[in-house]
Order: structure tokens, then sequence, then C-alpha cells
DNA sequence: CAGAATCCTAAGTGATACTG
DNA sequence: CAGTATCACTTAGGATTCTG
């Protein structure tokens, strides 16, 4: 990925770009996954492995780090042998799963028509660039 | 990245996992700024590329592409020369931006919080594995 | 049990040059 | 103007092996 990053002045400013901004990274393969699976009780690393379908041990850690870091859930040691990790959710992270809310309802209800959406792109492969409109806008 | 995708069963449900479930990609690196930039009016190639600082051409391309096939906004070519593109959103763009409000604004007000709490993490690099807790949950 | 370390591939991205 | 085509680079992520 690039390096600069380049946040800057006020222009676009938008909700768009306040939810980038932050940097919460609801965006990559796991976190949400992950952060679904945690639930509202405190669970274990294997627990969380055995739930979260798919994902490999080690992006398993790398997203509970993330995670923890940023504050959205706590991780908690047993100096006992074997060791005992237990892992819950901050008030931090409830209160995100609330502000996902909206968002992830509007994924389920709109789901179908963005599929359909991508289905008919990639057939027309937008061979003629859509109707040619000649009303400007 | 991996191949294999992997959503099943439904175990581990939730508002996360549904949001994830969709693949809208607000999670790269640019859609996000893209959409924000286009606002409400509708707008040409040239124009969003100055809006979107640091953005370089081909992203754009590609960012739009991926919002045009999503449905998320119209994408309308006139055959002149020079050829003119006008850039619009949709009914369902504009949906999505309402849904982001919520997330945006959590996004912004714990941005601080979120901030500290890296910034906590990275410092004490969590060397003791924090608090030997004996209590377990 | 809960990871850390290592290696590897592929996807995302940027820079640059070219074009209808 | 609005792209397309290449190329090079960086990083997310998977597989595997090792350890306290």
């Amino acid at each position: 990925m690039g390096k600069q990053v380049n946040y800057a002045q006020g222009h676009n400013t938008g909700d768009f770009e306040l939810a980038r901004e932050i940097h919460f990274r609801l965006g990559d393969r796991w976190t949400a996954e992950v952060a679904a699976a945690l639930g509202d009780r405190c669970m274990r690393f294997k627990e969380l492995y055995r739930s979260v379908d798919g994902i490999s041990q080690r992006m398993l850690v790398v997203t509970l780090r993330h995670l923890e870091r940023d504050g959205l859930m706590t991780r908690r040691i047993y100096p006992t042998v074997p060791p005992r990790v237990d892992y819950e959710r901050s008030a931090l992270g409830r209160s995100l799963k609330e502000a996902i809310g909206p968002i992830a309802r509007w994924a389920a209800t709109n789901r179908q028509k963005i599929e359909e959406s991508r289905r008919y792109f990639d057939m027309n492969v937008r061979k003629a660039g859509a109707s040619p409109n000649t009303r400007q806008c």
C-alpha cells in the first residue's frame, strides 16, 4: 500500500471522510467478523478461533491486537500453565457496535440491489457507455 | 491476499458481519473519500480529481468503477470531443450516505480516545501483559 | 493454550507514459 | 478530457513450523 496519507485541508469534508479519517479498520478482512464473534461475553482465544470461520491463527492474533490497541476490547492474561487469555469487549467497543447498526442494516437491506447492479455491470461491461444521453446535468 | 472467502453457516452472525458480508468497499483506501467528494451534485472527472487530495488518476478511475458497479453512482458519457463524463450519486448512494452518519459521528467523537489508546498501547507494548488479574470472568 | 516466527503469494496502490 | 497500459513496490493475509 502507499505510504503518504495526506489527510489535510477542509474541502470535501463529509460523513464519509470522517469515518475514514479515524482509520478504525472495519475495512480490513477480519476486524468486523472478529468483533462480531466476540459478542457480549468474554471469550478465550481458542473459542474465538473456532467461532470465526475461515480465519487463520495468525490473522486472529493480528486482528485482536488491533482491536486491543484501539481500545475496543480488553485482553486479560492469567499466568497459569497452560496459559489462559480472556478477551472482552470494552465500553468503547460496545458503543461502536451501536454505531454500526444503521450501516449494517443498510447493507442487509440493499445487498440484493448491489449484487444485481454488479451482475448487470459485469454482463454489459459498459460496452456502449450507458445510454448516450444528450441532456447534461 | 487470500483466495477462499468462506462465508457460510449461521453462527457468529451479527451486525458487524452483515456489514462485511456485502463487501461494499468503504474499507479500501479511496472509496469513502471519493464518495464524499462526489457530494450531492454531479461532477466531471477532472473536477473529482482535483477534489480528492492525493489520489492518482488511476485510483480515481478504479474507485469510480467500483462505485458504479455497485450502483452507488451513475456515469454518463457524452460522445463529444473532447469527451465529457458526468458522475452523479444514485439513490442508493444517497441512502448509503444516510446510513454512514452514525458511524461517522462515532468516529468523530471517539477519535481522541482511540488515538490515546493507541499511544498507550504503543508505549507500554504490553510488556507485562497488563495487570495480572486473578479474577476470571 | 495461546501465541511468535518465517516464508510466500497476490491484491492494492503509485508513478509514468501513452491515446481516442 | 478522460481515460488505458505497464511496471514496480508495499502490504494483507495464508500456510506452516516452533515455543513458553
